[in-house]
DNA sequence: CACGTCTTTTACCAAATGGTAAAGTGTTTT
DNA sequence: AAAACACTTTACCATTTGGTAAAAGACGTG
């Protein structure tokens, strides 16, 4: 039956499957779906393809598990904070910077999302629709509700989330174009920072929201 | 029977690389560079894939060629008029409405770009220091001098440009997440122009400029 | 130590991939 | 009409691809 502690193999299994989930993300972050090899990430994760089929036996199911194992999370980031209390300013600001953070936390997760929505989303289409769009159109009606009252400026409030996601993502999915044109290797916590201030200055003059 | 002039047989190659170019340009959008087969262009084009590779005798060609025929209107489009006579408001309105019409006109070549970056340019990155960081340089030494002169907010002129091009490049790469959640099988004249417009008002009013 | 279970390696394979070679067809020029 | 050129098809090929089968090793438990 099932041991009591938990079983060093199984133990053992997580720890190479975090391994292959972490090399796939990056793979599949470089190259999209069809064009990474089980090799590639194979070379990645430092194993032989054939033991790498042994743990997510085909490039499918480790696609799936890629998604799945961020999906969550990243949905989550694309809803507000559902507090009562806060003010729209402070909402749409905690909204920005946890946006960055999430570029900058999960660049390649990121990226993989990326070319799954250029891709038509052939994988993520039901999953979006399920979960993230109920969760958009409740956002959308909360920024009509401050329209209302006068705490905004009226704007479109969809095409409002469109260009958040878009300015938020861009410092991880087009990162390469951003670190050539600011002259940097890589983009650091600096960086980062300037792009939060940025946007949460330029959200908020927009919409006319006083903190 | 025939015609003298543009010899027949050259005019009818134009034609043929145009189809393929365009059919090219499809396929990489989707997958890539890596994610793209010749066999996928031949039959996007129809034709078989030997006589594909008659015209454009190798992947990397083809891929190299499909770049090429963007990348002028496309770095063009990323830099700002020279109008020394219109106010910032004009050129920055005059600039939103231009990379909105080229996500509109040119999705694929938008998508192909964005595989390219997200990939970490190997291709394009020379091209881009060479070409597109002397204007963007140039476009944020003109930036800082409107807000010398109080004509704009102060804001960061780098970031700026970073969330113009996101949110105008996302109606064509994110275009598949925008028509689910807008509940549209395609983005039509309609939602473009009201992109163009919310994106005009939402960065006039972040920027502080008056038209 | 012998057993079953989990892990790793070795050996293979059919299909897809980018590409070559050359024969055949049509068209233009001399 | 013949030679020269341009286009198209057919045949082929080495490598890479995702994946199967099974043998061999590692290991905790009875």
């Amino acid at each position: 039956m099932n041991q009591v502690a938990p079983r060093k193999t199984s133990a053992n299994r997580a720890k190479v499957e975090a391994k292959i989930l972490r090399a796939a993300e990056k793979v599949f972050a470089q190259k999209g779906f069809s064009g990474s090899s089980m090799d590639a990430v194979a070379d990645q994760a430092g194993l032989s393809k054939q033991l790498l089929i042994y743990y997510f036996p085909s490039k499918e199911f480790l696609y799936h598990s890629v998604l799945r194992n961020m999906i969550d999370i990243w949905i989550e980031k694309m809803t507000f904070v559902d507090d009562p209390n806060a003010s729209p300013a402070e909402i749409i600001e905690a909204y920005i910077r946890q946006k960055i953070e999430l570029s900058r936390d999960y660049p390649n997760g990121s990226k993989v999302f990326a070319h799954e929505i250029i891709n038509g989303a052939p994988v993520l289409k039901d999953y979006l629709l399920d979960h993230l769009k109920p969760q958009f159109e409740k956002d959308i009606q909360l920024i009509n509700k401050w329209i209302e009252n006068g705490q905004i400026r009226p704007i479109d409030p969809e095409h409002l989330f469109f260009t958040i996601w878009a300015s938020t993502q861009t410092y991880a999915d087009f990162s390469t174009q951003i670190q050539l044109l600011l002259g940097k290797p890589k983009l650091d916590q600096k960086d980062f920072d300037r792009a939060s201030d940025f946007l949460c200055h330029f959200v908020l003059n927009a919409l006319g929201a006083q903190k």
